[in-house]
DNA sequence: TTGTAAGCGTTATCAC
DNA sequence: GTGATAACGCTTACAA
């Protein structure tokens, strides 16, 4: 075992070898040609002297880095984690590193977070959502990288787009609601301005509720990130405000938890007295008392199939994993 | 805007500005010294050309690279979704990059992927628990980079660790239930081979009960990881097996709260009919109609002050961050 | 205060 | 099939 500090180098597994440093290089990345003679003494070398290849050096040298920049909101949301999943399992079979980061919602966090990743030269970035700063914009131009939007595809992408439409899950979500006959609608949301996602998805409901000739009863929207405490005080805001309301919309499954929490406390009948429906059908809401309905997004798929799209080098396109609407029986 | 493929380099910034590349260089790490009109000079170029200085180069270049790898086993679980945000959140002040992976709770996995890892020459490696590979420990150990283990200090830790004891944790556990008078008490796990801080936990649980000539009435382990529909079979089958337990102790907040939705679907008082307790302390569980009894783990603080030692150079040392028991209504 | 030049550890382009 | 050698884009003495 050596303590040393100096990490072992090529040229060391070269001269332990007894052949030449390129030869060491062509063996490991088994690119070009050698003799299986070579090939064997260079391994033992690379093996006696537990040789790690240097990736920074070989980054410099060659043209491309294999590394992807992933850039997300916040990790609190299971949500992104699962997309991340999805992607760090895509990338680890090509042997892919990610690098990342967490913006916290903030555009302008987004956009130092992509000017620091870029300067690690990654092949690719990827962002969640369509909405960045101009900065971010013209930094990502400007460095000529693949750039891969995930989670929404309502807007104009940068490049590739991988996601559903937000607005169309929230149209479908008010479409459930109104075919089951509620008409008196309410909605119970957390901070829109950070998650432009879900303030799609309430203008979508409202365009269908609208078209169906019903309107909103009553909107709630708390000034914080979402969660099930969130979820709970809203809807106990929204039900004093305006108690005839029979359906709550909930800009996702933690707010509906909340929700739903809160009605099981308090007695409130589910979904006679009042239906519940929030979205991405989390594990969780498939198992509470009444499985919560919601709407069904894959987000490991859209991952997975970002980090494909992007060692395949496929164009710029959009492409729409979907959603489905899991009905539960809260609404 | 530029759409050529080549990035702007020092060298171009230098020759715009028309100075030396090491005052460029000086200028953009603030180090050294040099004229505040030279400094105007470079900055007016470096926003001219819009410059993004190449830190593979910078990094091959100077000795140490500010890369610190996270090595997690999952993300679907919240726990080291916390633990990475800590950390994230701490590294970001100090412009480090964190690269990242994740091992699915398995060993040899995690050997390969800080073998990858390490091929980025990272100033330092952070891992979950103290269980690892021998092949990892002697990478870990020939590479000379700093290593964090997270999350546990119940064993040998290689370098740093931060977390707390499970052992214990399971001993306040079983503590509270004896102290509140429960004397037929039943564990539902999920698998133990993967995670081992979760066996950590029942061995001190099962420990403490036997302190106080308790033993444990009965044992379901699933085998899968924890979640909510786990911990809901898991306490079906214990009920079944064996009707007369009155508390249950679960392997996490997930399992737990399975449980939890399982005595309100089929109508079971909880705690006088049966308790609950389970671990982490999830924020949901704080919001269930009764909130669940828990151990409160400080899991951002874990990562915060492991990324905190790890930038002040700290030697090797074992932090303890200690956890909570929380009551909660359900024990 | 500033510029020149020698690395850093690879890959890639050549000859051989 | 193999080995010099020039990049790659920076940092860092060392000179000036």
């Amino acid at each position: 075992m050596d303590l040393k500090n100096a990490p072992i180098t090529l040229a060391e597994v070269a001269d332990a070898a007894g052949v030449g440093e390129s030869t060491v290089s062509r063996v490991l990345r088994n690119h070009g040609s050698f003799s299986e003679k070579t090939r064997a003494r260079v391994m033992a070398a690379v093996d006696k002297l537990g040789y790690v290849p240097n990736k920074i050096a070989g980054a410099l040298a060659s043209t491309g880095t294999p590394l992807v920049a992933i850039i997300v909101p916040s990790l609190s949301n299971i949500v992104f984690a699962d997309v991340l999943s999805g992607v760090t399992r895509a990338l680890e079979v090509r042997q892919k590193q990610a690098v990342f980061a967490v913006t916290e919602y903030d555009p302008m966090r987004e956009e130092a977070l992509v000017a620091a990743v870029l300067a690690w030269r990654p092949e690719a970035v990827m962002l969640v959502g369509l909405e960045h700063t101009e900065g971010t914009r013209k930094l990502l131009r400007a460095a000529g990288c693949r750039v891969l939007e995930l989670l929404d595809i309502d807007g104009e992408p940068i490049d590739i787009a991988v996601g559903f439409s937000h607005r169309s899950a929230g149209r479908a979500t008010a479409a459930h609601l109104i075919e089951k006959g509620y008409t008196r609608i309410a909605y119970v949301g957390h901070d829109m301005e950070r998650d432009t996602r879900s303030a799609k998805r309430l203008e979508g409901f409202v365009e269908q509720l609208n078209q169906a000739g019903l309107t909103l009863r009553d909107r709630e929207i708390r000034n914080a990130p979402s969660s099930v405490s969130a979820g709970k005080a809203g809807l106990a805001n929204v039900l004093s405000r305006s108690p005839d309301v029979d359906a709550v919309y909930f800009s996702n499954d933690d707010m509906a938890l909340g929700g739903y929490f809160h009605c099981l406390s308090v007695g409130i009948p589910v979904p006679d007295r009042l239906a519940i429906i929030g979205f991405n059908a989390l594990d969780i809401c498939r198992h509470t008392p009444q499985p919560i309905a919601s709407i069904l997004t894959r987000r490991v798929e859209i991952g997975r199939r970002a980090a494909e799209l992007l060692l395949e080098d496929a164009p710029a396109q959009t492409v729409d994993v979907g959603f489905l609407l899991v009905p539960g029986e809260t609404a």
